[in-house]
Order: C-alpha cells, then sequence, then structure tokens
DNA sequence: TTCAAATACTACTTTTTGGTAGTAATTAAA
DNA sequence: TTTAATTACTACCAAAAAGTAGTATTTGAA
C-alpha cells in the first residue's frame, strides 16, 4: 500500500499492543513477533513514546502498552512518521492554504476529502476487534 | 499527504495536461507552469510515455498529450510511481497473499478496502472538471 | 539539407529514509 | 546493593528516492 515501511511498521505496532492491552510487551518481543528490526523498532517506540502515544515503562521487567484512553487514527501515524509529507493538500507540499491556494486546491477536494475521512475515521486501535 | 513527491507530480501533470486537451504541453512549460525540476520531469514524462498513459510527440514542436481513451486512477499512478510499495496487503510488504496470508490481514480488509476504493475510483483526468 | 527545439537515454550527485552499533540510564528482583 | 534486563540516547552506515548534467536522437520548418 501507500504506507511508508515505519507507518506499517507502527500500525503493526499498535495492532499487536491492542491485542496485549493487559500485559506489557518488550521491544525484544515485537521485535520478533512483528518481524521488525530491533534497533530500528525501539526508535519508533521512542517517538511515540514521547507523543504519548504509548506509555513506556523503563528497567527490568519494563516495556510498552497502550494508553487505554486514547484513540489513535490513521491519520495521527501519518503525522508522527511521515512528518511534512503529511501536510493538508493533496497537491501542494508547503505553500498551499485557505489564504493562498494552489492551483488545482479546489478540484482536489472531494477526492482529498475522502480518502482523509478514511484515515481520519480509522481508530487503529479498534480495527483488529472482532465485533461487526 | 500520503503522497510520495513523484506521485504527487504525477497527479499535478495529469491535470495539466487534462486542461490543455486540445494542444500539445512541452516539458519546459510542465516544469514552469508546475513548478517541477525539469530534468526530474522529463524522467517522468517517458515513464509515462512507455506505459501508454500519455502520448509524446518528439522532435521540434513536440510535446505531450494525455490519451483520451484511458481513464487513469490514482490507483494507476501510485503502482507506476511508488512501485513496490503499492502492494496489497496494507500491513505485510511483501510474503501476504490468499493462501498464506499476514496475522492481521482480515483485520485490515475494511479499512484497506476503503482507501483502495478511493485510489480506484478517482479518475485523476476527471478530477478537475468543472461538472457536479 | 541544415538547424533549432523538442523528447529519450545514460550516468552521476544529493537528500531522505531505513537500518545498525555502542553506550548510558533505569528498574526491580535476588 | 549488586546485577541483569530493559528502555533511551547518540552517532553512524546503507539503500532508496529525488534531483542534476550531458549527450544522443527525433522532427519540422526555413
Amino acid at each position: 500500500m501507500v504506507f511508508s515501511t515505519t507507518t506499517q511498521y507502527a500500525l503493526k505496532i499498535l495492532a499487536y499492543l491492542n491485542e496485549n492491552k493487559e500485559g506489557l510487551s518488550n521491544a525484544k518481543t515485537l521485535s520478533r513477533e512483528l518481524d521488525i528490526p530491533y534497533k530500528y523498532l525501539t526508535k519508533i517506540m521512542t517517538k511515540f513514546t514521547k507523543n504519548e502515544m504509548i506509555e513506556s515503562i523503563q528497567g527490568r521487567y519494563g516495556g510498552f502498552k497502550l494508553i487505554n484512553s486514547k484513540i489513535i487514527t490513521i491519520y495521527d501515524i501519518l503525522k508522527l512518521c511521515d512528518g511534512d509529507r503529511a501536510k493538508d493538500c493533496i497537491i501542494e507540499k508547503i505553500e498551499c492554504d485557505e489564504k493562498k491556494k494552489c492551483h488545482y486546491h479546489d478540484a482536489w477536494q472531494k477526492p482529498k476529502e475522502s480518502i482523509k475521512k478514511d484515515f481520519l475515521n480509522t481508530n487503529v486501535k479498534g480495527f483488529i476487534s472482532k465485533e461487526s
């Protein structure tokens, strides 16, 4: 799919943590189970933790777990993992806002909104649930 | 947005060509009007041409134009510009098909389909039209 | 038939992303 | 209070994507 490798890793990780809501998951296990390079994974985890998307417990017997109260959408992950690329306008990268629209701003509005809605509406923590 | 720089360029280019259906648009003009590096643009154009998404006229007074009979979706562009990343499963990169599903294959089916549908349904050549 | 302006091709450079290595800091159990 | 297992930090390396340079080929008009 369109998602960057980092974003795909993030989606996997959050899904896994969601399946293990009760306990902690440590980096070693996540790396093995999800087939993500250990060192790269810990880097991602630290970023998540700093952005308060997950909680980390340091030291021996430590690990990671979801913050249960939080809803995390695909859009949130894109913003975190892909940085500048997750800008608002589908066409222009930087210099495009309501005041100074790019040439195709309005024309793209509809398909753009449709795609964005999917991203905004997909609660990553919920997608794995068996309901519905 | 999520799209790679190359994909964003591609979307711009096709939109421009669609506005100039009658005549030819040459690389110099496209580069200037759409703010895409000239050399990088010509590289993309050649790729498009080879994949028969647009038609090129070589030599002096040459240029590019859309092949009017063809429908081009965002999905088509993703496949062309992002190559392997535009694979089917949202989670696994390579080794995931109906026979050997990845762990989250089914769970992701719904949000995945929803996003993909948008891509498949967005005819790039049409999006700029004033109708509707 | 020459020439200027266009696309096509080949190779290289720069920037960004993905991945690795080593060490420091933290923590709870023994 | 020591120690082993964990996360956090810093710096580097490799691969991929984006961008550049130079040349060859094509073409229609003068």
